[in-house]
RNA sequence: GGAGGGGUGCCCGAGUGGCUAAAGGGGACGGACUGUAAAUCCGUUGGCUUCGCCUACGUUGGUUCGAAUCCAACCCCCUCCA
C-alpha cells in the first residue's frame, strides 16, 4: 500500500483531471500525507463535496494519511473563485458549530486518530488567527506575481464580467497556498487535492512550498461534476443533498442516487461505491430496463457509506414496496400532524411543498394524492378516517410520498 | 472628489406613466410517455382567509386619479478622470 496505489486507484476510478509530476510522487515509498480544504459555511456537507470527500478516503484505504483542513480562518475571507460575489463573512461562533457539523459528516468516511494512516482534522485559523502582515508579505507576499495571479481563470473571470473582486478576496489565493506552506512545516503534508477550479491556488501553494523550504510538493485535482444533461450534482426538488440525517433522510438520500440519470451510473459508481472495477464495468455495460439494476446497487453502496448498511437496506426495502409493490411501507419518512386538518396544512407542514399556494397549484395539476387517491378538492380535511394501521399516505407527484400520522 | 452608466422575480434579461404580479429564456415543479432514466410534448412557477385582498422592480420620501416607469435624497456596483 502506497501512494502509488493511491494514484493508480484514483486515475482508474475517474477521481483524476490534473496532477502534478504524477511520476515524482509516484515512487514514494512511505506514507503520504494529503489533505483537502473544506469550507466551514454550512454546518453540514452535501453531495457536491463527496467526491472529495471519497478521495479522503481512498487516500486512507491505500495507507496514506488524509488530512482534512476546515477553512476557519479562510471563512472569514471567502473564496472568491468562480463565484459572482462575496460570501457573508461569518462569526466565530457559528464557525465553530459549522466545524462541529462537518466533523460528524467525516466520522462516517474516515477513521481518525494518531496511526500513520489515521486521519486528522486542522483548521487553518491556527496559524492564519495570528498572522502578521508585515512579515507575511516579506516571507511570503514577494513570491506572488500579480500579473500571474491577475491571468488565472478564477480572478480573470470576475474582472471580464466586471464583477467587484475585493483585496480581502483576493488574497485567498495567498491564504490557502500558505495553509499549504504551513501543512508541510507542521504535519509533513505534501499533497493538497482539490477540485478542478482549485487547480490555480493548489499549484501556487505548491511552489510556494517548494520556494520557500525546498520541500516538494504536489496537487491533484478532481473533474468538475455535472451530470449528463449537464445540470450541477446535488441539487433536487427539496433543495440540497445534505450528508446528516436530520436535514436528508436516509431513504431520501437512497432516492437519490436511485433516480441517477443512465448516463451517469457508471461514473458514478466508480466515484461513490468502493465495489471492486470489475463489478462496476459490468453493472456499467447494462443497457435498457437492465440499468435500473445498477441504480440500485449505486443507491444501496452509497447510502450504506454514509448511513450505514442497516439504513440502506430498510430504504431499498421501503423502495421496492412502494414502487414495485405499490403498496404503503410503514418505513417511508413520516410526518405527524394534529387531526383533522386541511390537506393544504398537511402538504405544507411534511415539507412537501413551500407555500400552501403551491399546493393549490399542485392539486388543481393533479399532482397530488391521499392513499394513493387523486386529491381534487383543495378544501379536503384530512380525519382519522383516512388512516390504516395509523398513518395515511400523502403523495407529491410519482415519487415523494409521506405518512401522515396522528399526533 | 469629478463625469458618465447601472441596480427588475430563483438566475439571466425585456420593460421607461395606466392594457404589468411584470415579455422572453434558463432552472425548477406537476401531467403525458417511460424503466422511480434521458429526450420530447402539455401545464405551472410571489403570498394569503384565492371569484377577492396583500406584498413586490436597490432604500426612503415626493409628483399624479394612477409609478418598476417621472422628481429628490441616500446606499451599492461598473467605466473613465483626479
Amino acid at each position: 500500500m502506497s501512494i502509488a496505489d493511491f494514484l493508480h486507484t484514483a486515475r482508474e476510478r475517474g477521481y483524476v483531471h490534473q496532477v502534478t509530476d504524477e511520476a515524482a510522487l509516484a515512487v514514494r515509498r512511505e506514507p503520504v500525507a494529503g489533505y483537502i480544504g473544506f469550507d466551514a459555511t454550512a454546518d453540514s456537507l452535501h453531495v457536491g463535496s463527496l467526491v472529495q470527500i471519497m478521495l479522503l478516503r481512498l487516500m486512507q484505504r491505500t495507507g496514506n494519511r488524509p488530512v482534512v483542513l476546515m477553512g476557519g480562518g479562510t471563512t472569514k475571507v471567502g473564496d472568491p473563485s468562480f463565484r459572482d460575489e462575496a460570501r457573508p463573512l461569518l462569526d466565530d461562533a457559528a464557525i465553530e458549530a459549522n466545524k462541529a457539523g462537518i466533523r460528524r459528516v467525516f466520522d462516517n468516511f474516515l477513521r481518525f486518530g494518531d496511526g500513520p494512516s489515521d486521519a486528522v482534522m486542522l483548521d487553518n485559523a491556527a496559524w492564519l488567527d495570528e498572522l502578521r502582515y508585515i512579515p507575511f508579505l516579506r516571507e511570503v507576499g514577494r513570491h506572488f506575481s500579480v500579473n500571474r495571479m491577475l491571468s488565472m481563470d478564477s480572478v480573470r473571470l470576475r474582472l471580464d464580467r466586471e464583477q467587484n473582486l475585493t483585496f480581502l478576496e483576493f488574497n485567498y489565493m495567498l491564504l490557502q497556498s500558505y495553509d499549504f506552506l504551513e501543512l508541510n512545516r507542521r504535519h509533513g503534508v505534501a499533497l493538497q487535492m482539490g477540485g478542478s477550479d482549485q487547480w490555480g491556488n493548489i499549484i501556487m501553494g505548491a511552489d510556494l512550498v517548494r520556494r520557500m523550504d525546498g520541500k516538494e510538493a504536489f496537487g491533484l485535482t478532481t473533474p468538475l461534476l455535472t451530470t449528463a444533461s449537464g445540470a450541477k450534482m446535488g441539487k433536487t426538488a427539496a433543495g440540497a443533498v445534505w450528508l446528516n440525517a436530520e436535514r436528508v433522510a436516509p431513504y431520501d438520500y437512497w432516492q437519490f442516487w436511485r433516480n441517477t440519470e443512465d448516463a451517469d451510473v457508471g461514473r458514478f459508481l466508480g466515484l461513490f461505491t468502493e465495489l471492486p472495477m470489475e463489478e462496476v464495468r459490468r453493472l456499467a455495460a447494462l443497457r435498457g430496463a437492465e440499468v435500473n439494476e445498477a441504480k440500485k446497487v449505486l443507491a444501496a453502496e452509497a447510502c450504506a457509506l454514509l448511513h450505514g448498511r442497516q439504513a440502506a437496506e430498510t430504504a431499498a426495502e421501503t423502495a421496492r414496496r412502494t414502487f414495485e409493490e405499490g403498496e404503503t411501507a410503514g418505513t417511508l419518512p413520516s410526518y405527524t400532524a394534529t387531526l383533522p386538518a386541511g390537506i393544504l396544512d398537511l402538504l405544507a407542514g411534511a415539507g412537501l411543498v413551500a407555500s400552501k399556494g403551491e399546493a393549490r397549484r399542485l392539486i388543481r395539476q393533479n399532482g397530488v394524492r391521499l392513499n394513493d387517491e387523486p386529491v381534487t378538492d383543495e378544501a379536503m380535511e384530512v380525519t382519522a378516517g383516512h388512516l390504516s394501521d395509523g398513518a395515511a399516505k400523502l403523495s407529491l407527484g410519482r415519487k415523494r410520498h409521506v405518512l401522515v400520522r396522528a399526533g
